[in-house]
DNA sequence: CTTTGCGTTTAGAATGTTCTAAACATAGAA
DNA sequence: TTCTATGTTTAGAACATTCTAAACGCAAAG
C-alpha cells in the first residue's frame, strides 16, 4: 500500500482514536475499531499489532471488547489460522446498543436501591417528632421524583 | 436532625455517587449535588464538607464544576458571609444539556478533521495506480458516511 | 512427540485522575 | 491596620487505569 494512503488512513485513526477518549472510552479500542472500518478486508490481529504499534496482549483484550458490544465481528479466512476481524459499520446502532444495555443495567439497580430507601423511611416514620417528619416527608417526595425520572429515561430509550 | 435520617440521606447520596460513578463522571460530585438535592435548605460549602468528609479544596473545584453543569446555582443567605448552594432539581434537563454540550463541540470538531482528511485524499488521488486508487475511493466513502452519521447524531439532539 | 504459530493471561511499569493538606488570597470585623 | 472567616490554588500523595513484555496454553504442522 501507499505511503501515502497509509498516511490517510493512520490520520483516520488518529481521529477515532481522539474521538473515543473524548468519550471516556479505551482509545485504542476507537482506533482499533476505525482501522477495521476503514478496511475493506477482514484484518488480523497481529495486523492490528503492527499498524497501531501496540502490544499483542492490548489488542487481544480490546477485541474482545469491541466483540462484546457487537462492534467487530470474527470472520473466518481461508486458509489462514489468525483470527480476522471485521467493523460491524452501523455505528448508530453499536452506540445506542451501549447505551441502551448501559442505562437499563442501572436504572434497575438505582430503582432496587431507591425502593430500599423508601422502606428505610417507611419504618424510621414511625417514631419521629414534627419537625423530623417534615423532612422524611421532602426525602419521600424526591425519592419517588428520581423513581419517575428513571421511568421517563427508560420510556425514552425504547422510542430511540 | 435525627441519627436515623442522616442514615438515610446518607444511603441516599451513597447511591448518587455510585450512580455517577458508573456514568464515568467524578463521584464527589454526584454525591455533591445529591446533597443538595435532598436538602430542603440551601447548603453551605463547609456543611458540605463536613457531611461527606471530604477537604474544603475538593467541594470547591467539584461545586464550580456542578455550577458550570448548571446542576446547582449559589444562593444568598440572609446575615452569613458563606457561599450557599441548592440544587437545580431538573436532573433531566442537567442531562441533557451536558449531552448537548459534548456532542455539539465534538461533532464539529471531528467534521473539520474528517474534512482535513477528505482534502488529503483529493490531492494524493492524482498520482495512484489503479488498485490505490480503489482504495482511497473506499476511503472516500467510509468519510463520507461518518460525516453523515454525525449530522444525523446532531439532527437527534435538536429533537430531545 | 516435538516444534511452531498464535491468542490469552499476568505482573508490574507507565500514565492519568482525584484527593488532601497546606499555603495563599481576600473581604469584612474588630 | 491587624485579625478572622471564608474560598481558591497547588504540590504531591493515593489510587485507578492502561499498557507492555514475558510466560503460558493449546492446536496444528512437521
Amino acid at each position: 500500500m501507499n505511503s501515502e494512503i497509509e498516511k490517510i488512513r493512520d490520520y483516520f485513526i488518529e481521529i477515532a482514536g481522539s474521538m473515543a477518549g473524548n468519550l471516556g472510552l479505551n482509545s485504542i479500542a476507537g482506533q482499533m475499531y476505525a482501522l477495521l472500518y476503514i478496511s475493506s478486508e477482514p484484518v488480523s490481529l497481529d495486523e492490528i499489532t503492527d499498524i497501531l504499534k501496540v502490544s499483542k496482549g492490548n489488542v487481544s483484550v480490546n477485541i474482545r471488547v469491541l466483540e462484546r458490544w457487537g462492534a467487530v465481528k470474527k470472520v473466518w479466512v481461508k486458509g489462514s489460522r489468525r483470527n480476522f476481524y471485521k467493523a460491524n459499520e452501523d455505528i448508530l446502532e453499536i452506540i445506542k446498543n451501549r447505551i441502551k444495555e448501559g442505562i437499563t443495567k442501572r436504572t434497575k439497580e438505582i430503582d432496587s436501591e431507591l425502593s430500599r430507601a423508601e422502606e428505610m423511611l417507611q419504618s424510621a416514620g414511625k417514631q419521629l417528632n414534627k419537625e423530623d417528619k417534615k423532612i422524611t416527608d421532602v426525602y419521600k417526595q424526591k425519592i419517588a421524583d428520581i423513581k419517575k425520572l428513571s421511568a421517563k429515561v427508560e420510556g425514552l430509550l425504547r422510542i430511540i
